[in-house]
DNA sequence: CTGCTAATAGAACAGATGTTCGTTATACCG
DNA sequence: CGGTATAACGAACATCTGTTCTATTAGCAG
């Protein structure tokens, strides 16, 4: 493949960024002005090079049909995440209402890229405060990607409300004959052996998130 | 603010998928017929509406002048950091080569948003092996953001090298009259006194991410 | 019914726009 | 010098395209 010349990366460069700047692709005539070339034709004249280079797809006849090929990475998914609340020991989360996921203008969020959340519907996140949660190697200020479930699978890292203590822990849940084991994600804590009636589950854990300063 | 009809709401979910399939927006015409309107005047009286709600922006005179508001959120930086290698206590950190940062095309990578490199440069991923990091309240499988720095700051995480220990561990980085304290990010752990030329610094640690399977 | 507003229809206009065509300029090679 | 390929030029054309205008319809309150 021949090297563009100068003028050719001039008219790439142009068309990405007025594609960024306006969400559309100019014209032949806006890349003569902005380019400083002489005529239209040859704006024609280099797309056309362009496109046998493969750098671009232009639709014929069609008004702005200017499609840089680079343009499909910028589109893949990310997602908005709300954070709808905080984590602490000493109070239950704050469970979003059905209606809540339709109206998340409001509120902070995290945005993550899709692989993060894997296509998980009902996914939002708290802002864990105070150190109660090291024991699942949580620390004070991470972001956690929670799901919205009642139940988990055995083994499964989960928010829990302990309703005779009135707290929210992050544990492993396990069943077991009669009992509830909720162990710590730290090898070095001890479980915890409960009741089923006392927990409450109130959704899982996906991920989590800690930025440092 | 006024509901959207159901035309309207037409309207704009074509003009969406119309400009992530082509790269530019469509003309009033194929709206048209996309949406199975009879009249051009139709689709610009709910044009207009759309953009007082603001919905959308048109420039006036302009072919395939709209402007989707929602867009710029599509087009923020995405980053795809390079994960070069393992973390864990018996080993030294794969330090980068300055001219490796060009050609991260054959490893794996994991892709986050810009906010949380902050726009750093010399960025790189590792996947933390062992149970060693926990006093970093880092676990087995993680995936943490180095930043590739030679010194640190005090008081930030930073990854160690320990020569004589042969070991590499995450902690604080204290310098104190004589000596280093390499303090866990747990509370509930001891830190560790060594002297300077014991100690490399390797990198800084930016951000740490967990994805629960 | 009357009057009003929202919504639709169809046509037409003026300007925007991709494309083409003939011509000219430049560079390179024998 | 002549020949050829590349590049640029400027005008012209046919169509595309946003906009506007007038007329019509539907729903609704009084």
């Amino acid at each position: 493949m021949k090297t563009l010349s100068s003028k050719q990366q001039k008219i790439i460069d142009f068309i990405q960024q007025f594609w960024v700047d306006n969400g559309y692709p100019p014209t032949v005539r806006e890349i003569v002005i902005a380019c400083g070339i002489s005529s239209t034709s040859v704006v024609d004249y280099n797309l056309s090079i362009l496109e046998r280079a493969g750098c671009l797809r232009r639709r014929p006849e069609v008004s702005r049909g200017i499609e840089l090929l680079s343009r499909s990475s910028l589109l893949r998914q990310r997602l908005q995440i709300p954070i709808i609340g905080q984590i602490a020991a000493g109070e239950p989360i704050p469970v979003p209402a059905p209606d809540f996921w339709y109206d998340t203008a409001s509120l902070e969020t995290i945005e993550v890229t899709e692989d993060l959340a894997r296509g998980r519907e009902w996914v939002y996140a708290l802002k864990v405060k105070g150190k109660s949660m090291v024991d699942a190697l949580i620390n004070d200020g991470d972001i956690i990607l929670m799901q919205h479930v009642n139940a988990v699978e055995n083994g499964e890292m989960a928010a829990v409300w302990l309703k005779v203590e009135k707290e929210v822990t992050l544990k492993k849940v396990y069943r077991e004959s009669g009992s509830i084991r909720l162990q710590p994600a730290n090898d070095q804590m001890q479980p915890i052996y409960t009741r089923p009636d006392d927990v409450e589950i109130q959704g899982k854990v996906i991920a989590v998130i800690r930025q440092m300063e």
